[in-house]
DNA sequence: GCCGTTTTCGGCCCGACTGTTTTCAGTCG
């Protein structure tokens, strides 16, 4: 672990999870709430929508929760000066080795200790392959504490760390728990069973699979969950939990418990684990202490079960909190005072926003591969009003000003004829193709098609597909540049991530979202599972700033239409009400809009 | 070390599972 000036989210959440380790160790009894405030703050960094070298900048880094004074001026003494008198002192006489055992599953801040010490492995280098060596060598089952089967299990452990699986794109998830549960479904004892965790709520990606079972006999669906055809290997299994491990390395949890108490088990394993501390500390201050059995009150000892899980919360008195909010983003309060929002839903999208033709315009990136009467039959069976046909912009390099503008006018054509024939076809639903594009905002702000071109659009997204390493402030007037010209309408894709594969673009959101509010923009939210981009966090800051947002899916193909629900899934998770969604107004309402 | 609609002092979420021990500590979610 390296400390330097500019370190990122991710390194300054590990940093600090290791100085909470090094409390634990150094002496566990006098520091045992220190450990837990390092742990709460080395989550807070890992999970902050800005990076927190900019949250110090402006002065802002004791605003989050779970930082006070004292990280904070540790922090301070970092981004200065690239060095912290305080951690080094916390960490001094502790083997940097044993910080990278931490990684192994199973392995925490004692039993890192104790294997480095007894094994010599003092520097960070290759501690994870010493360890390994003596795993293969039988030396760790001689070790107190130790035995045949903890060596065994680190081995196997050691071996997922090295093989560690990025997180799953939520629709791959939510297909594989579908096949688990109808797998369970064979169990004639299963009374419920639910997806949980962040698989319901609907998280963009998910690690583990969580499941839930209601069961008139744990103990045997326990072991008919295990013998699931792509099992590979049972991790555990206990009276009302087992984990297995599938041959595609996917990681599956189930939790079985009585019928009787399903409404708390499944609150309890949707979390968030976050949602779930707030909840519970709430509850002791009500003189209530929560768990998946149930209710239980501290004074008298007295517990209450739940069937249900809006019972649960009801008990609470609060509003049932969707699973989609469960992230201790201020969602207990507005259920204190039933003030949840009614979040958009699938059946209330009446457009697809970012749709790509086969037509051929000789476009920059790739062209879709359903033709514009294919799409519309599609939109029709999606019962949209309308939906907008988004080509990436003609290539610069093949084409001058004139030719581009020879395309877009016989694209242009080919959407007025199919409207002719939407007015003509009352059985349609779809009443209107809107003439758009999807076009490249260049490095340096300027879009890669002329003013005049884009007059022979109804309006344009732009969007960012070179250059994605410029610094925040380049990044943030070159789009500000783009949005301003009249016909454009949409900042599509806005970050550029790729889920997986790539970060996205560093923007300075206040002053995007401010310019948007001003000038009548409309911010994304790009459904393609891979992206999911506006992501979550920023489309809740948007709402918060009065912006409105369009829901596209991106499509290159007619299958791809279906995608919208992942798109739902994230604006519902940004608290988006059916207002902020552009895509759920009528016909009318949406020409209206266009027109600010 | 953090935090506040009973508190600027005195609390800090809750329980399952595992392995090694012989009543429990460590880890995880």
């Amino acid at each position: 672990m390296r400390i330097h000036k500019g370190m990122t989210n991710s390194e300054i959440s590990e940093l600090l999870h290791i100085v909470s380790a090094a409390y634990e160790i150094k002496d566990k009894e006098k520091n045992k709430y220190k450990v837990i405030a390092y742990d709460r703050a080395s989550v807070a960094v890992e999970h902050l929508s800005s990076e927190a070298k900019d949250l110090w900048d402006e002065g802002k880094l004791e605003e989050v929760a779970g930082i006070g004074t004292s990280i904070a001026k540790h922090l301070d003494e970092i981004f200065r000066t690239g060095k912290s008198s305080h951690f080094e002192k916390v960490l001094k006489g502790l083997p940097p080795g044993m910080f990278e055992l931490m990684k192994v599953s199973g392995i925490g801040a004692k039993t890192a200790y104790k294997l480095s010490k007894e094994l010599n492995i003092v520097s960070e280098k290759d501690a994870l392959g010493k360890l390994e060596k003596a795993v293969k060598e039988g030396r760790v089952e001689n070790i107190e504490g130790f035995g045949e089967q903890s060596q065994e299990s680190i081995e196997k452990a050691i071996s997922e760390v090295k093989s560690r699986k990025k997180r799953y794109l939520l629709p791959f998830a939510t297909e594989l728990a579908g096949d688990i549960i109808r797998w369970l479904k064979k169990d004639e004892n299963i009374v419920n069973v639910d997806p949980l965790g962040s698989l319901r709520r609907k998280a963009s990606t998910v690690g583990d699979i969580d499941i839930a079972c209601a069961s008139k006999d744990p103990i045997k669906t326990l072991e008919h969950f295990v013998k699931y055809k792509n099992t590979k290997r049972v991790l555990e299994k206990g009276d009302n939990t087992a984990s297995i491990i599938l041959a595609n390395g996917a990681h599956i949890d189930l939790m079985v418990h009585e019928p009787s108490v399903y409404g708390s088990v499944l609150q309890h394993f949707t979390g968030s684990k976050h949602h779930n501390i707030a909840l519970r500390e709430y509850a002791n201050k009500l003189g209530l202490s929560l768990s998946e059995y149930g209710i239980k009150s501290l004074k008298t000892n007295r517990k209450h079960k739940f069937s249900k899980e809006k019972d649960f919360y009801e008990y609470l008195k609060l509003s049932w909190i969707p699973p989609e909010l469960r992230e201790d983003m201020g969602e207990i309060e507005k259920a204190k005072e039933n003030m949840i929002p009614k979040l958009v839903e699938l059946s209330d999208i009446k457009a697809d926003l970012q749709i790509h033709s086969a037509f051929n315009i000789e476009t920059s990136h790739d062209l879709g591969l359903s033709n514009m009467k294919d799409i519309v039959k599609k939109a029709n069976e999606l019962g949209y009003e309308y939906i907008a046909l988004t080509e990436h912009n003609p290539s610069r390099s093949g084409h001058d000003e004139k030719q581009v503008i020879e395309l877009l006018k016989k694209k242009a054509k080919a959407i007025e004829q199919i409207n002719y024939s939407l007015k003509n076809n009352d059985k349609k639903r779809v009443m209107k193709v809107y003439n758009s594009l999807e076009v490249d905002i260049l490095p340096d702000g300027n879009l890669a098609i002329s003013d005049k071109a884009l007059d022979l659009l109804d309006f344009a997204l732009v969007s960012i597909h070179s250059s994605f390493k410029q610094d925040k402030k380049t990044t943030t007037n070159r789009v500000i540049s783009a949005l301003n010209h009249k016909k454009v309408k949409i900042f599509a894709h806005p970050t550029g991530r790729k889920i997986n594969y790539r970060e996205g673009v560093e923007l300075d959101w206040d002053v995007i979202f401010k310019f948007c509010k001003e000038n009548s923009k409309w911010i994304e939210i790009n459904a393609a599972p891979q992206r999911l981009d506006l992501p979550d966090y920023l489309v809740k800051d948007a709402i918060n700033e009065g912006i409105k947002l369009t829901l596209g899916t991106d499509a290159h193909h007619i299958d791809h239409m279906d995608n919208m629900l992942w798109g739902v899934s994230v604006a519902q998770r940004g608290w988006a009400t059916k207002a902020d969604i552009i895509n759920s107004y009528s016909l009318s309402e949406f020409e209206k809009e266009l027109d600010r």
